[in-house]
DNA sequence: GAATTTTCCGGGAACGATTGCGTAAATAAA
DNA sequence: TTTATTTACGCAATCGTTCCCGGAAAATTC
């Protein structure tokens, strides 16, 4: 009978009224001996902290929250974590989060505003500290976002940002790094440079399309819109990407070569040309965005432009729990903008 | 001075005690009104129901958490999600938990014994009501595993699973899926076979080894341990696939195929036998396990075993939320067998 | 019309911790 | 010896919910 009630009952942590009980002390006392007040002699202190250890005691993280108005845990929303990129940049965020006790909950988008709506909803309904998010290439509407930025949850954005929210953002010098990559190109002879875009809506497509542009009009060439393709999902539906590369390949004359935005668009275009069978580079040569690992694997080796992503998260991380601990509201935020490299296979 | 109090303040949510008082009831009959229970009157339940939702009113997880003793969390670990094979999992894995509302708190060993300890630590006293894990490579040591799951947290293992504790385990056909490959590069002709495996801890190791050679043994051949080379930190280190692969490019003669058994190996094998220039599959053959999306854009278009990652992520999720739901203890668990897939560049 | 049952709601403890305040005993200052 | 000050601890409120009781008013039964 005894033993039939034990096997059904769930494990129960020790919690500080255990403890209380057992050396016939106060809750109080217990609670402050554990967290070494003066209040407390030395000699009460040991008897509570050597019994605390023997039981192993953690203090009660929820119990914590609900009394510090606290949780302890920042959101993170990316596209996909299946992304070097994105994955690179979690890394960053968990190095600094772990290391000043937050718990990091990552979700994804998919480049899908509904589910981006929902997960925003659901962060905000758990109760997050603070919020890290690169919006996704379909979001249109900052209602949202918004509304948690107003009634005071801390934002930091990074890589995709939007311009009508005034909170810190980390980015990387997106125009450079588009110019660096069509620069590249230019100087191996190619002139006919198409660009396959990721989606109008997000500022990293305008700043790296206006790179691509600046480049060529250095080269006294004058910017196509016939050549550049924006693709809405940014990649994530691959016959996105289809249309756009077979829209440009019917073109007269020909590109002779395509810059890319993004990882997800850099990898798609090479697929799709390599269905078409047309080889890179010799045919159409082909560069963009990417933090992949396995670039240099790749039966064409692409240069690329590479963001350093794991900085980019760990900078954001610490701007954000900063304002997450600062005691008065912060007025005045900063954008910080990194830089880009410009990876050839050789320099690999 | 009132503006200026209200600058500092922090936001602070809308509480049923606030639609208590504005309502003027108790908060027991806002409470009851927000359940739809039946002690409330009609009329009562739409007041508190409109006046609820006006403000947005959001019961705060923390102190549900505090009373049901849950934290609607679980925790997953695993080796490092900027890996495909594993970033397939977790999307599984979040398909099924967000479904229930249970939040997933990821987390990554990099390999590490250590870092996988303060994780599983971190975790625990983060009050999660179950685990998802996958053991890293390095993992010779139980102790904290069986202790946590001696104390009643639900546990449900997934890819890499650990035989000396009971409970339910996701697995693919490893035997198998070994096999297939195997004997994929002998139908090519393929005899002197060499297999770069992990880390001979791991179950999933001795599996695939085991259909390696099993498969050498369909055809006559006797495996050569000096074929086999094991990884302790799984391909974490490139330098360990270097060391092995060295080795087996220095045997008298040469392995005319290699088999990996995991992701991060096939392609570290590649890495490296472009690195020595070796042709592949022209002087060298090359297979194995991998889940990465780029598999067909690679420079030797690879035959590989895929997993159902996905699928493994939702199965073991199920399980999992399965036990944490269970009113009595489970007495029995399930090993649950998937398929692989073999994938050739063709029938991609 | 009295007795009984329903209906509807409030009081207050509980979940696990922290912390301001009060206070008895011990010690120091007068 | 008397008064003031420490020292060392306990009481109780608090965080936001839920839920067991208890009870007044209304509805029903006889």
């Amino acid at each position: 009978m005894k033993a039939h009630a034990v096997k059904e009952m769930k494990y129960k942590a020790t919690t500080i009224k255990d403890i209380a009980k057992a050396l016939n002390l106060s809750t109080s006392t217990v609670s402050r001996a554990l967290r070494d007040s003066h209040e407390i002699s030395a000699a009460t202190k040991q008897v509570v902290l050597e019994y605390a250890a023997r039981l192993n005691f953690q203090p009660n993280p929820i119990a914590l929250s609900l009394k510090e108005r606290k949780s302890h845990s920042i959101g993170v929303i990316v596209a996909e974590i299946a992304n070097s990129f994105f994955s690179q940049i979690i890394n960053g965020i968990e190095s600094v989060a772990n290391e000043q006790g937050y718990t990091v909950i990552i979700s994804q988008s998919h480049e899908n505003f509904e589910k981006e709506v929902r997960t925003l909803q659901y962060l905000a309904s758990r109760s997050i500290d603070g919020l890290l998010i690169s919006v996704s290439s379909a979001t249109n509407d900052l209602q949202q976002l918004k509304s948690l930025h107003q009634s005071g949850l801390p934002i930091v954005f990074f890589d995709r940002t939007v311009e009508d929210i005034n909170t810190h953002k980390v980015v990387v010098d997106n125009y450079q790094g588009a110019y660096n990559a069509t620069q590249h190109l230019l100087e191996q002879g190619y002139r006919r440079i198409a660009c396959v875009a990721n989606s109008e809506h997000l500022n990293i497509t305008r700043e790296r399309v206006g790179g691509y542009m600046a480049a060529l009009q250095q080269y006294k060439l004058k910017p196509d819109p016939k050549m550049i393709k924006y693709c809405f999902h940014g990649g994530m539906l691959l016959n996105e990407v289809e249309t756009a590369v077979n829209e440009l390949i019917k073109l007269k004359p020909k590109p002779e070569a395509i810059f890319a935005t993004s990882d997800k668009l850099t990898t798609g275009c090479m697929r799709i040309l390599k269905r078409h069978k047309i080889a890179v580079p010799k045919t159409i040569a082909l560069t963009g965005f990417s933090n992949s690992e396995l670039i240099e694997l790749l039966h064409a080796p692409l240069t690329v432009v590479q963001q350093p992503a794991f900085e980019m998260g760990q900078v954001a991380t610490e701007l954000l729990l900063q304002l997450i601990e600062s005691k008065r509201p912060v007025k005045d935020f900063k954008t910080i903008k990194l830089q880009t490299r410009l990876v050839s296979p050789e320099n690999k």
